[in-house]
DNA sequence: AATGAATGAGCGTTCATTCAT
DNA sequence: CATGAATGAACGCTCATTCAT
């Protein structure tokens, strides 16, 4: 009984705890993404979310400390999700669609976070040693290596570089949503999901006399 | 005498204008390229370029007039370069091709202008009302311009995207060259240029069944 | 038998809450004597007592209250020793050389407590009006009232100045503690009590003449 | 003529810098004497100095390289002053007479600097690799030499202890000053010179038997 | 009795910018 | 033209202290 009861607070309390860092980051997030990493105030930041500024160096050591935390969450969401639907698609070039589309509609729909991605966290070089920057760069190996495996399996060409393309649909979408954030968010950003990969799908598979018009090598072997 | 001493002054003086405002430019390119807009001081500029803080305010109005100043000149000549080559080159895909790779060199041999430009001004909204940013944006105008001659060439599909083609070949190149500058500049950016194009001309060339294999289609058109 | 229950915890209770001060105490006397007053903080003073900040403030009304208590008990044992050893003693002389013995052996073997009084309360006013400086105000009082029995003894010049005695043995004590505390402690404390004490007697005991050569103008008396 | 203009010009700003300086020393002191360190801020000494914040840091680096420059100009004219009068005083004894008179009118005319080294520096640790410190250590050092010319002069005992005396003379000194400060400087500061000096004196001169009594005991020797 | 959680209040320091000379 | 000198305005961060539980 007391177990439970012991048990019962702990929950609540670390409950209430993520809570508070939850409502913490999202405030931050709408500042920072707002105003930039310098022209935001922690004044501001704490006044949005509703506690002391004190209370914020409860949860974050500093103010880059609070920054460099809030894209975790939803960077790991993200994450999750496109492992959960790669898991179910087949083909490689299916599977790239899959996750610029996740990308796309991750970041259409969590404006904010992809203002901090794209606008703040991308050039600070503090960043690239955090655990949110860790998250991310897992999440971005898989493409290299769907790449990898449709070369393996004849879908791409072989002399096709996976990290090239990573980084081609990284920096195309990086530069689409960044002139999308920059100004005022007017275009609709999936319209170019299809044309994206299609185009990148066409650059790097093998060429059309090996492969449709008899196919002779895939034949001979 | 007289006049012909003054004159000389005033060119003189001018000259020395500009020199001075060139001078500043360059302290300015590296103090800002090595520790960012915040952290770089008008103090440190000052003293880099052998002139008082107060001198500065001489020739730009603020720090941040200071920032947009610098990649004019560098840019100008960029596309110029650009432009005086593209005359003579025939053919859509030479021409993106040349771009790529005067655009790479670019930034290799001027990585304090990369990085004010990728890691500085691509993110500052005001810039984008800047006549450095005028300058930026006519010298990439062109991309798209090619593309679409390139379509109206039949070099490239009909449905090509011009702005999506100039996306991935600005985007990737910005995802690169930010790389390059954030890990220390330890690989060769030019390595990439043919890859990138090769995959891009790909991507958006006819189809090869349309081409390549008899060509059926156009023909029966 | 609940109530020997009882008040056996109570005693267990009070002697628990004199632990529990106890430990704070030198928990505080540590961290004060090893960073100063305002470089220590509660909070390290609390992990250091392990106990919550929080309870600190049970035991102590302000983080200045526990500075004034720190050395309370040290010197109540202090002027109870030398009250207990100076009924043994015969002689203003003798009892001033212990007196200043047993001093620099309190300091020399409770250096915190030494730096805490040396570099912290002397300068403080607030510590005046405290019970920690009554201790040590009825402690020092001896000095000049053992001068004083001196000087009826004939031990002492007539005229010599009790307080001004007193302000040597305990200015020249203070200087050499505060000189061996800020130094780290290298010299033996010890070693100086003889020739002070020497010095400060023969100084003012009545002049030779007086005392050992027929002592005339006694005499004439 | 452009030189003595320059010269002049030269002399001037260097002069107006000074009395800048001064005037900002000047008001620290008194700030510091009277609220201590921690609670003195840089905006009561700014005001006080009718100056801003800011400009307080063209001329000193922190607060505290603030407070370690206040003593060296008076701490420097007490030893000049010093020095100079003993050049005109022969006998060791007339000599310590002279210092303690000087060090105890200068604390007297200067009770803001006799705060701030008395209750304020003389327990940091900084201050002792600080120029202020080394002014002092040198005006010190006198001291021990006099002492040890006196007893190379048969003023003084053989045996003396010139460390001792010295710490016997700069303890007292501290001592009283310092109660006379912490007690709101009610006491004649002065009054205590001839007492502290004869006794010190008495304390260490050659024993009147050997000396005054016809020096029996040497004779029979 | 004990403490986790929250915060009010405070301050040193920086720096872009101005202006008299 | 050049600049030394001055400053206004801003802000992250710390910590002693409180209080509900």
């Amino acid at each position: 009984m007391q177990n439970s009861k012991n048990s019962k607070e702990g929950m609540a309390n670390s409950k209430k705890i993520e809570a508070r860092k939850e409502q913490i980051l999202r405030a931050a997030e709408k500042v920072f993404a707002q105003k930039g990493f310098q022209d935001a105030t922690i004044a501001e930041i704490a006044k949005l979310a509703k506690i002391s500024e004190a209370s914020i160096y409860e949860y974050f050591t500093t103010k880059e400390g609070l920054l460099f935390a809030i894209p975790i969450a939803t960077a790991s969401k993200l994450f999750e999700t496109t492992d959960f639907h790669l898991k179910m698609i087949r083909g490689a070039a299916n599977q790239l669609r899959a996750i610029i589309y996740l990308f796309f509609s991750s970041y259409r729909d969590n404006p904010d976070f992809a203002a901090i991605i794209m606008l703040i966290l991308k050039h600070n070089k503090r960043f690239l040693e955090t655990e949110g920057h860790l998250v991310i760069r897992r999440g971005i190996k898989n493409i290299a290596t769907i790449v990898e495996q449709g070369i393996a399996a004849g879908e791409f060409k072989e002399d096709t570089n996976p990290y090239l393309v990573r980084a081609m649909i990284i920096g195309t979408i990086e530069h689409v949503v960044t002139a999308w954030l920059m100004t005022g968010k007017p275009d609709d950003l999936m319209e170019l999901v299809d044309p994206l990969i299609d185009t990148i799908i066409q650059g790097i598979k093998p060429r059309e006399e090996e492969t449709s018009c008899w196919s002779l090598r895939r034949v001979a072997k």
